[in-house]
DNA sequence: ATCCTACAATGGACATTGTCCAAGTCAAGC
DNA sequence: GCTTGACTTGGACAATGTCCATTGTAGGAT
């Protein structure tokens, strides 16, 4: 059963075919698809959905607070259904692969208000880089 | 004077009037463009200056470690000419406004090694993410 | 069950950002 | 002042994302 379509439901989103294919494709853990990955995987399912239509209901779902963007690699932004739960992310810089992590402490109470200029913070994004296993032992 | 533009010299790069023209647009603190602005930049004091050349030019102080990429938007890249001094970045998210800031603490230490999954992390960006001054008072 | 209507989907043009390449140009050493 | 290999150019192309007029439809009202 897909969280995220229920969580959508809830908020009195009109359900639609297309609507519900997008959020089913999305649902799931460590999930980090591109705008177009999410569509090539829609099309296997709804052939006549637009890429208009899956950028539209991606920028929704965001808007709502539930799906995360998140830019590891400043090409396409990946979107990410887990949203509930606040995390990291480590990236691997040869594949790409991600990771979702949790790390301890408040990144946050690191940054002293000398430091913050005024601004008010909301919130901070944090992304570990370096080499997967897999990627290590191909050096 | 331009301290960027030492540095490369003393690394044996060939010296073109293309290249002393983006060293200096880029040179100084606080500094975030992004390619099309340093471009733009770079038009005005020697016209005929080609995109290929600014993005070829950025690319390789990137290389050479003496400029930072930075990716805080999910659009255009920037460039960051701050690269001998560690520092994090905190980005308004109404105008886009960017500060160099210098957080205590290591980011690195408060991942577990369970939560590394095999990876060999080499760096950490930490941005937070915020509303500025001058636009909370426009609210 | 059918009708209405506001909201959603479509697809194609357009915009932005970035990459590539073949040909011409030039900095730096001799 | 040559020569040469590295640098620059401009334009084509690619990837990602946005916009809009038109068409379709979900869901409430009757």
């Amino acid at each position: 059963m897909s969280d995220l379509l229920e969580r959508l439901r809830g908020r009195g989103w009109r359900m639609t075919a297309q609507r519900r294919v997008v959020a089913e494709v999305l649902d799931g853990d460590h999930v980090h698809l591109t705008a177009d990955e999410v569509h090539a995987a829609a099309v296997t399912r709804l052939p006549e959905i637009s890429r208009a239509t899956v950028y539209n209901t991606l920028g929704e779902m965001v808007t709502l607070g539930e799906v995360i963007e998140v830019a590891t690699d400043g090409r396409a932004k990946r979107y990410d259904p887990n949203a509930h739960r606040p995390h990291q992310h480590l990236v691997c810089g040869r594949c790409g692969a991600i990771r979702d992590v949790h790390p301890g402490g408040d990144p946050l109470a690191d940054l002293p208000d000398t430091e913050r200029f005024g601004f008010t913070i909301s919130n901070v994004e944090v992304t570990y880089r370096g080499i997967c296993p897999s990627c290590a032992s191909t050096a």
